[in-house]
DNA sequence: ATCAAATTTATGATGCATCATATTTGTTGC
DNA sequence: GCAACAAATATGATGCATCATAAATTTGAT
């Protein structure tokens, strides 16, 4: 599922720091405001500074990375604009992911959903969060690889980067009611019903989210030294 | 329009080399299947290899460019599935872009937008498809300027970015009907009526790029020497 | 003349030296 | 002690040398 951009393309030391960073956004392990040094990175891996910034730059040209000042590379700071936006974004999106998904689903593919939604909620039960947050994406790109939309998955997969630093974050306040919705949106795909999973993969986004968005709102108003 | 992804990055050679590779690309002077060497392209711009190989790799990673083996760097062909594929994505997010853009619109917007498709249409007239191709463009993109949307023009942007080699190809073909389509989602647009704008562009995108899938389907049967 | 092995060439990958400049630290005059 | 200037340091940008290997070319035996 990490490997969702460049399934097919050529692998080099750069494309691996790459993976590698997008990891630790994906899981949290990069806060938001983090200062992030091409040297020290390629002196914690044990390679030269060029596939370092190959990785940087390439994850900053997606905005997973923001550059300040030209030599002031930071993870960004969410700010609520942007998310509503990615919010908006997010729910056309992933709606046609789960639409196919739930046109193309097979008996196998279910089970593996239903096996996911299984896991998350082992993980809630054991108070696991990384787990569950991990789970909890895992399904999501789930939809989007039964719906078959390589392309589509790249793009979101860009997308949820950003929003990484920002669930890690959050996760913990309200991520476990997260799953509820979940329910929904596997009922529509057994029932090969497009636009019912559609409008639960939304409820999802939207509810789901509201924790999220509170975060940031509350963040806005007492802005978090950085 | 043509720096719509990073508008606030630092600027360093790489990214000039990059716009510059953008822009030949959506302009069609680069031709699927042409391949591109990253020394001769530094020797042609003056400048060391290192800022080539950042803008190449950049286009590779967002698929703009696609590296067949570890030495073979092309222009990547359209498959009809792909392009059904974006299409797809197209309808949903440009759909979207429409729907804010009617809300949004104010006055002197507006007068843009005809005045763009005034040009589109003069273009037209004079027989300038390279100029109907770009105006088209601008259409589109100025309803999500419009929007207000600026991650979805990056987005955009990185989809636009694939199609132009295939556009650019097609679009004497029967470039010229693709206008018309244009006519409803302005009254749209003047109206402030959301819904009506997304079912126009997505009128827009169906039936105006049938061309570019006869096309498609075309050269599948019978696949173009390369 | 033909085909295969060997050699040469081409080309992206990687590492690294150097540059320019922003930031930090230190120094000096008041 | 403090402020302003100066030196030192840190850091990304750029260019370039070298490497590994794939592609192309040459060579030579049959």
């Amino acid at each position: 599922m990490t490997d969702a951009l460049d399934t097919l393309e050529h692998d080099n030391l750069g494309s691996t720091v790459y993976h590698l960073l997008c990891n630790a956004l994906i899981q949290g392990k990069l806060k938001p405001g983090e200062r992030l040094k091409i040297r020290e990175l390629a002196a914690r891996l044990g390679t030269s500074v060029t596939p370092v910034r190959d990785a940087i730059l390439r994850l900053v040209q997606e905005q997973a990375l923001a550059m300040k000042s030209a030599r002031d590379i930071r993870v960004p700071h969410m700010t609520v604009e942007r998310y509503l936006e990615i919010r908006a974004i997010r729910i056309k999106l992933e709606g046609l992911a789960a639409e196919m998904a739930a046109q193309n689903a097979d008996a196998e593919q279910i089970v593996q959903l239903e096996e996911l939604v299984r896991q998350n909620e082992q993980a809630i039960a054991d108070g696991d969060t990384a787990r569950g947050c991990d789970l909890n994406q895992r399904f999501h790109f789930a939809l989007v690889d039964i719906a078959g939309m390589p392309f589509l998955q790249g793009i979101l997969y860009r997308i949820w980067l950003q929003m990484g630093p920002l669930i890690a974050d959050v996760y913990g306040d309200g991520g476990d009611d997260m799953l509820d919705f979940h329910y929904p949106v596997l009922a529509a795909i057994r029932a090969h019903d497009g636009p019912a999973a559609a409008r639960a993969i939304s409820d999802d986004i939207l509810c789901g989210g509201q924790v999220i968005l509170q975060h940031l709102q509350a963040a806005t108003v007492a802005p978090p030294a950085v």
